[in-house]
RNA sequence: UGCCUCGUGGUGUAACGGUAGCACAAGUGACUCUGAAUCACUUUGUCAAGGUUCGAAUCCUUGCGAGGCAGCCA
């Protein structure tokens, strides 16, 4: 059973326990470093509960940061969907380990053990903030490559993009890799300067073109890139890359253990070679790599969430069938919910594919807790109670939620007009059917045991109302309710019933691995959303937002689209439904 | 092809040289005024072959398989 009280363990965390332990790094510090550049989903949610698990378990902090590096994809959209998307997700869990910088903060130069440093620290929690942004560190980076290349480990190089192409897979050197120092330093001030086109010149490491490993051929550092910026504007035409700006980034910001994906591994030695070659004075980070989430019938990539957005598959990065955190909250998924998986599917170096089915037990152990349980019919069926009165009236009484007695009872109002679900009456039943047939009996919930009498139809065969007689003897709570009848089902009294638009999802995807086939749109499941309108109990009238259990239907939450004259709710996920399976059989 | 990483039931994960456990999924039963929840039980596993050892999922060798990297993306 998931249980996030308990601590996880897994390798990253027993390297961060022996660090603390040893005194090496007393007090640890993370980030959670996305680009701005999409919506964050289910598989970041992995890694900001991996970073932040880490800050709260050993009582540090997790700095947010966006990895802007790169002007042509990212956007403030973006920015401020991401710093929503977190402080949600680690409510109420670790929003004293958040680590923002000040407003407007930029890393203060300073000293250490007679060298030049800069640093950049958060505030206190509490404190107001902004994330950090890589792009704050231009300037500081800026100086790092001209450092480097003082020390002769970084290079002006004159190649075209296609030529550093060939010489690197030849394991060639450029022929300008032993320019003269001066000479790399004015160009590259030029560079800066703005007196080059795009993709003429880069910057350079200087390390090793024969190295079996790609990323130590003399990796890019800067590009020349003549574009505005979603933060710095138009200060810059220059931009360095990944490697370079994040590794410094890490180490500005003084984080002690910078955690990533499995994609990164190789990278880590050019993470560790510019550290080295800087002769820094404080303490390193280094680089630790995890298997990133893949969820079978989802696709997990930015490049193609933002295909569904931008071609209308979906109805936007927080469509409730995107695997999206936006989405998900959209759907009525509790961080709890969240946080309860990554704790489940754990942090390993193996690359394999997590069951949704993980998810949605996740998402039903925690709203099972939670959810108050209420009355809805989605496809209503009329049924009138042929002994009682039209004016008949009365307020039973309800559990609001059988797993938590604090959550107290409700008044439901019951009388001669009802709507019944459609799948709970079957004119012919299939075996082991346990619910309304002609002349059968069954309970109505918190109410009484009706028995079909007699099925009413339209012109066209189709049932449109069902008289049933009731066993006014048969009352929940009553003297004489033991009488047991084999089912018991929900329903809505007509009269004071309350009409809303319900969304019910199903997996976007119809394939286990959307991507297996070439073209994942190829899969896209029709049936995934589809809209009904539903009778739902009085005591829902008005409600603006919440949760609740549909009894035997599901978990269903309001939508942002819900107006006060337009109830509109998504189904966050169905019941656990063991006759459906026995109907297939 | 080169380099890096990883192989434990159907899936995801524990076991840190000493009884292969947990969760999901699947199945059976109990209970049930939610065919839910809950409870009990069951099925299924160490990629292969050698070696080291009293003892190997764990250490070594080889093989096989999977994933990643080889952008002036991150």
């Amino acid at each position: 059973m998931s249980d996030a009280a308990s601590t996880p363990t897994d390798f990253i965390r027993d390297i961060v326990a022996a660090d603390v332990a040893s005194g090496k790094h007393p007090v640890p510090k993370t980030r959670f470093p996305p680009e701005p550049n999409g919506y964050l989903h289910i598989g970041h949610s992995k890694s900001i509960c991996l970073n932040f698990g880490i800050a709260k378990e050993f009582g540090g902090t997790c700095n947010l940061r966006m990895d802007d590096t790169n002007p042509a994809k990212e956007d403030v959209e973006y920015v401020e969907s991401i710093i929503a998307d977190v402080k949600w997700l680690i409510s109420g869990w670790a929003d004293h380990c958040l680590g923002f910088k000040a407003p407007g903060a930029t890393p203060g130069a300073q000293r250490v053990e007679g060298k030049p440093d800069f640093f950049l620290g958060s505030v206190a929690p509490g404190e107001e903030g902004r994330p950090f942004h890589a792009s704050d560190y231009f300037v500081q980076i800026y100086a790092y490559a001209v450092e480097l290349v003082r020390r002769g480990k970084a290079y002006v190089d004159d190649l075209t993009p296609e030529e550093t192409d060939r010489y690197r897979q030849e394991g060639r050197p450029s022929p300008y890799r032993d320019r003269p120092i001066a000479e790399s330093l004015d160009l590259l001030e030029r560079m800066r300067g703005g007196e080059f086109p795009d993709g003429t010149r880069t910057l350079r490491a200087k390390i090793d073109m024969t190295s079996p490993n790609m990323w130590l051929r003399d990796p890019v550092l800067y590009r020349i890139r003549h574009a505005e910026h979603h933060n710095t504007g138009g200060q810059w035409c220059i931009y360095p890359m990944y490697d370079f700006a994040h590794v410094l980034s890490d180490y500005l910001e003084g984080i002690t253990h910078s955690i990533c994906t499995l994609e990164f591994e190789v990278h880590r030695p050019l993470y560790d070679w510019i550290l080295e070659s800087l002769d820094l004075p404080r303490a390193l980070p280094h680089q630790y790599e995890f298997a990133r989430l893949n969820l079978n019938y989802t696709v997990m990539s930015k490049r193609k969430l933002l295909q569904l957005v931008n071609e209308g598959k979906v109805s936007g990065w927080d469509d409730p069938r995107m695997p999206t955190i936006s989405g998900l909250r959209r759907r009525g998924v509790t961080p709890e919910a969240l946080r309860a998986f990554a704790y489940n599917v754990g942090i390993t170096k193996y690359d394999g594919v997590t069951d949704v089915a993980v998810l949605e037990h996740a998402i039903r152990t925690d709203l099972n807790k939670r959810a108050e349980r209420r009355l809805a019919v989605l496809r209503p069926l009329k049924v009138v109670i042929t002994n009682l009165p039209a004016e008949h009236r009365e307020d039973l009484e309800a559990v609001n939620n059988p797993e938590d007695e604090t959550a107290g009872t409700r008044k439901l109002a019951f009388g001669r007009e009802l709507f019944i679900e459609r799948d709970d009456f079957a004119e012919v039943p299939p075996p082991k059917f346990f619910r309304l047939k002609p002349g059968g009996e069954v309970r109505l919930k918190y109410a009484y045991i009706v028995k079909c009498e007699e099925v009413i139809k339209d012109a066209s065969g189709q049932v449109v109302e069902l008289r049933c007689t009731a066993d006014l003897e048969s009352k929940t709570g009553g003297a004489n309710s033991n009488r047991k009848v084999k089912g018991t089902i929900h329903w809505v009294h007509a009269g004071s019933s309350v009409d809303a638009e319900v969304r019910l999802y199903d997996r976007l995807f119809t394939e286990e691995d959307p991507e297996a086939k070439g073209d994942f749109k190829a899969c896209l499941n029709p049936h995934s959303l589809e809209t009904v309108q539903a009778k739902l109990e009085g005591s829902l009238a008005g409600v603006k937002e919440g949760r609740w259990q549909f009894e035997r239907l599901g978990y269903f939450a309001v939508d942002r689209e819900s107006a006060p004259d337009r109830l509109v709710l998504n189904r966050t996920i169905s019941l656990k439904d063991t006759w459906a399976k026995e109907a297939k059989k």
